[in-house]
DNA sequence: TCTGAAATTGAGTCATC
DNA sequence: GATGACTCAATTTCAGA
């Protein structure tokens, strides 16, 4: 039950977008035959209805010396400090996903280290430290697969 | 050990354009005071590096009737056919990542479906088929972080 | 690598349909 | 909702330091 149903225009602007923020406007109209100005206005539509929620550049963190990534299942020793440790995650620059989740673990986080060593260190000097009971680590070799959800491929009804 | 180590002016260029891929080069070049055409040749050298891949516009899944978030992981009948697997899952709109990990599962995907009903006929349906023993999945009930790895609160040594 | 200026192209606004 | 014309601003290129 979408809060708004996306017309075919929307979608084909969307996959356009959403592959290239940097797509110049006049570019889309002119893939989708309509004028600049109404691609300006739908596009400003749907990001007050906040279906698109800005944009960004994408870097690679393999390129930048971040060459491991590992999700880890948190187990708390306080669970009621939930919030709390979400503001200490939130200031560890490594960390880029948390959520919250079934399965008995109290989070669920994504990072990135510098390598097998560091992120070792992370786990026993920064998240210890918020009062874990235990964790759980994942570590990802390669991402075989690692895009955006792709709108234009969906059905709306089924 | 980076592939290439990123300056002040880089590491800058990087944090302003990877929170918002439409900020104008000539608002990035004020802010670091140099010219525009600085900031578009570091920009051209950080993508064909590989460092930058890539811009996007966000958008949000729940809006458009994506409410469920999950992780699976997969255990395959067949672990040899996994590149087979991967393609088929390349195939599924909903699966946005798919990583070969640690841990025992053959594979870690992550997805989103409309409902947890969806979910379930993709895993029975769509999933199951590609020829799995078992599957373990994980709801995300609240995703509390969600944002790239910041580059810019990062040392290079240490 | 950066600059500054020139040429091209796009963004954003608005009256109108 | 979409258009076309308009203004202002940004992108891109390039010779030169």
């Amino acid at each position: 039950m979408p809060k708004y149903t996306l017309d075919a225009l929307d979608k084909k602007i969307i996959r356009m977008i959403s592959n290239d923020a940097r797509v110049p406007f006049l570019e889309v109209a002119r893939a989708c035959n309509v004028s600049g100005a109404a691609i300006h206005q739908r596009i400003q539509k749907l990001q007050s209805l906040g279906i698109v929620k800005g944009s960004q550049f994408i870097i690679d963190p393999e390129k930048i010396g971040y060459e491991t990534c590992a999700y880890v299942g948190l187990y708390l020793k306080y669970p009621e400090r939930f919030d709390n440790v979400v503001e200490e995650l939130r200031k560890m620059p490594e960390v880029v996903e948390c959520h919250y989740t079934t399965g008995g673990m109290d989070m669920f986080i994504k990072l990135y280290a510098k390598n097998n060593h560091h992120l070792l260190s992370i786990i026993h000097d920064k998240l210890q430290p918020l009062g874990l009971s235990r964790s759980e680590t994942i570590i990802s070799f390669n991402a075989a697969i690692s895009r955006p959800l792709n709108v234009a491929d969906i059905n709306d009804e089924d």
